[in-house]
DNA sequence: CCTTGACCTTCCAGCGACTGGAACCCCTAT
DNA sequence: ATAGGGGTTCCAGTCGCTGGAAGGTCAAGG
């Protein structure tokens, strides 16, 4: 299978699946042409590397993902953790960002938003309030 | 004033000053042994930047703030636009990242997490459901 | 047989916003 | 004279791709 059709089944764009192959996620074969020559057990690990991005883990942690779910003597418990402390770090950014748009959301009320140069945003934030 | 005490004052690495005079957001004086000399005007620059960051706009998004902070004839409207702007792309996020969580949470109820390999995580990455 | 166009290859550069580190200069105190 | 704690520049690395250039390969149509 060539890396357009993967692309395509696993949903992904050539050039991600070719970085990953980069970065030694993926080891397809290689065709007598210099094709890559990708076999069922590659689009599934692209599938599934395709998800776990699509759920925030860093590569880092689909390189372990992976290597869990390909070893069939895994501890459950070692996934559940990873999980969980990426759930922690989502958790964490989330409410960051919450009080980011709380902050933006009481300034862009506060600011008349027409002509006149008065602006309690800029304000706040030369002086530092909320 | 030096690039440490800037630094302590407005609660920025001494890196990240660089760097700001680097792509031009503040450009402080030298002194005759080549040592940034930085003017109170340099320093609110500096916080503003901070706070505006904090507040997560882009860098690009930072000129722009500053320009209109320093122009009196601005009209409050555009700042209010790029606030509101910004705030969009906060809550975007924001769904994003709850959308993860969910997902995440549900996994990882469902996950015994114990020494056994069965692994409705990794199952669910396999398979794409959440 | 030749061309066209869609595919594939590699390699290099750039994104954003810093951050770390090396190698060096400057200033003050002992 | 030296030690330390400033400061300086410049280059490389982070993360996860993404764009583009320059070129090789293949199947279909004239």
């Amino acid at each position: 299978m060539n890396i357009g059709e993967v692309a395509e089944r696993a949903n992904l764009p050539a050039k991600t699946i070719r970085y990953y192959e980069d970065i030694g996620l993926v080891r397809p074969l290689r065709d007598a042409n210099g094709y890559r020559a990708f076999r069922e057990t590659d689009v599934h690990k692209l599938v599934f590397l395709g998800r776990a991005r699509a759920l925030g883990f860093s590569i880092e942690d689909c390189r372990t993902l992976l290597a869990l779910w390909e070893d069939r003597d895994r501890a459950s418990g070692d996934v559940r953790r990873l999980a969980k402390n990426h759930l922690a770090q989502i958790e964490r950014k989330i409410d960051d960002l919450k009080d980011m748009r709380d902050t933006l959301k009481n300034l862009v009320r506060a600011c008349a938003g027409d002509d006149r140069p008065d602006c309690p945003i800029l304000s706040s934030l030369a002086r530092g309030d909320q």
